[in-house]
DNA sequence: ATAATAATATAGTCTAGACTAACTTTAATT
DNA sequence: AATTAAAGTTAGTCTAGACTATATTATTAT
């Protein structure tokens, strides 16, 4: 018996990848300041002010003129399925020996397209290859044929 | 030994959809018209047309006013690259019992980001796993469990 | 306290990609 | 052949999300 949440617990890509960034940062460094949201996310500041300004509007984060940016239940909600997404997505991927940075920009585009069914299938068979090595290292030989 | 290309093989998401629905009207009936490229990705026909002379511009259609639309060499790629990504993605899931119409708007996002060490995998594993079914229930059980 | 520096905000611009409404061309009916 | 219907195009509008240049505020150093 678990509580269904009604949320939609989604975002554009953008304000996704921002309330990413934003959530990341805070769990860093305690806090979210306009300049490390533009250089994480090789965006200019000015974009980001502007961003951040329409996010509060939609009620994903506050914002205070100056001040720093905190996420609102709902941003942080979305920030969170968004981490998980990223986090499940890089240990699968890692099992077939592939570094994140080398598939970081698929991972930052493929975690905005993943419903329930397909998280769940991903961190299940995640788990069942962890006890496969052999498997695993028959795929690896796989690739190499098509790298 | 195999030839090197050079080509991007990349558009825009929005130009990846187009080429895909081109190439597959051209392959099941003989041609592409404005209204079944609109029908099929859910856009008015005017906004298809606009795209259209938007691509021919860019290289990867040709376009004649009030004729049909046809792929160039660079278009073709595209489209080809993006199609196989969609059956790969749509093959390994559908080894999870995932249907493909419960899943298609995720694949329709995810095809858009994979570059090939994340193809290859996907390949390489389902190859793998269809040998595999007793690994294969295990998985879906544990889903079960996540819906 | 003042001056210099860093951070943030505002204003204005641009592009992709969507929309509707109105018009034109092509295809199908009678 | 004339009329009607379907398909396609054009024109004009809108929004998200980026940019640059400039102004303002906050912070740090002197
Ligand atoms: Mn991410
Ligand atoms: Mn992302
Ligand atoms: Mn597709
Ligand atoms: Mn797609």
């Amino acid at each position: 018996m678990s509580k269904a949440v009604t949320a939609a617990l989604r975002g554009t890509r953008a304000q996704e990848d921002y309330l990413e960034q934003i959530l990341t940062l805070i769990e860093d460094k305690g806090y979210a300041r306009v300049v490390d949201i533009a250089r994480n996310l090789g965006i200019a500041q000015a974009s980001v002010t502007g961003m951040i300004q329409r996010m509060d509007t939609d009620g994903l984060v506050t914002y205070e003129k100056y001040r720093g940016v905190i996420l609102t239940q709902a941003g942080e909600d979305i920030a969170r399925a968004i981490v998980r997404r990223h986090e499940s997505l890089a240990e699968f991927f890692a099992l077939f020996g592939l570094d994140e940075k080398s598939i970081y920009d698929d991972i930052e585009g493929i975690e905005h397209h993943m419903s329930q069914p397909i998280l769940a299938t991903i961190q299940a068979l995640t788990g069942e290859l962890e006890r496969q090595p052999a498997l695993l290292e028959r795929v690896k030989k796989k690739m190499a044929g098509s790298g």
